[in-house]
DNA sequence: CTGGGGATCGAG
DNA sequence: TCGATCCCCAGG
């Protein structure tokens, strides 16, 4: 078994959000421990929104609601929110404190405590376990109720640092056709050639 | 492709 | 208060 004990340091939610999704996000490893049960999955897929000037980020020109309070958190801690009636979205907050970006986790490659996973997918099939920002959330068990806002240096849920080498492909985010002009930002970031993404 | 499902937030 | 909308997913 890989060690997953290593976490990404403090600071690295402070570099530029760009950078921290190419060189930080992209391959690290999500950890959860919740429900007395481990798991892990290798970050493929990603996305950033950012709150001062995103047509496509909850936090648009800086706007404070009670939802998207979290987003201008200081950077390292997680953004989770519920849609669409039934599932959850986990975000990466980063920037200091004042600032509302936040990096959308969309896949992983699932790595450790699979079984569990599978249960709490309800299905067997690896490559729809974790698949999809909805997806992602519920087999590593992570929810907007138990989960919004705590920190990323804890022990419930953490990030260590990539290991692997890859390519990168930038593309357009998903979902957000009505972001106008920033529905054509490249602002979308994938491993290339892994087939654990939700979408190419 | 279709439509469920519930929180959100701004309009009224 | 109400209801259009939403960074999705399962099923067919």
């Amino acid at each position: 078994m890989r060690e997953f004990d290593k976490k990404l340091s403090s600071d690295t939610y402070l570099k530029d959000i760009f950078s921290l999704c190419r060189e930080d996000l992209l391959g690290a490893y999500l950890c959860s421990n919740i429900g007395g049960k481990f798991t892990a999955g290798m970050i493929t897929e990603v996305e950033a929104y950012v709150g001062s000037c995103d047509k496509a980020c909850h936090a648009y020109l800086n706007k404070l609601t009670k939802r998207t309070a979290t987003m201008f958190r200081c950077g390292g801690c997680a953004y989770v929110y519920f849609v669409y009636g039934m599932y959850n979205q986990f975000n990466v907050v980063q920037g200091p404190e004042g600032t509302a970006n936040a990096v959308l986790v969309r896949s992983l490659q699932p790595l450790e405590g699979l079984e569990v996973m599978q249960q709490r997918r309800q299905t067997d099939k690896i490559n729809n376990l974790t698949t999809g920002p909805g997806k992602l959330c519920q087999a590593l068990g992570i929810t907007a109720k138990e989960h919004n806002g705590i920190n990323l240096d804890g022990n419930t849920l953490w990030i260590s640092p990539k290991t692997d080498n890859f390519s990168i492909i930038e593309k357009t985010r998903i979902g957000i056709d009505y972001a106008e002009e920033y529905r054509d930002k490249l602002w979308r970031f994938y491993i290339k050639g892994n087939s654990f993404v939700s979408k190419y």
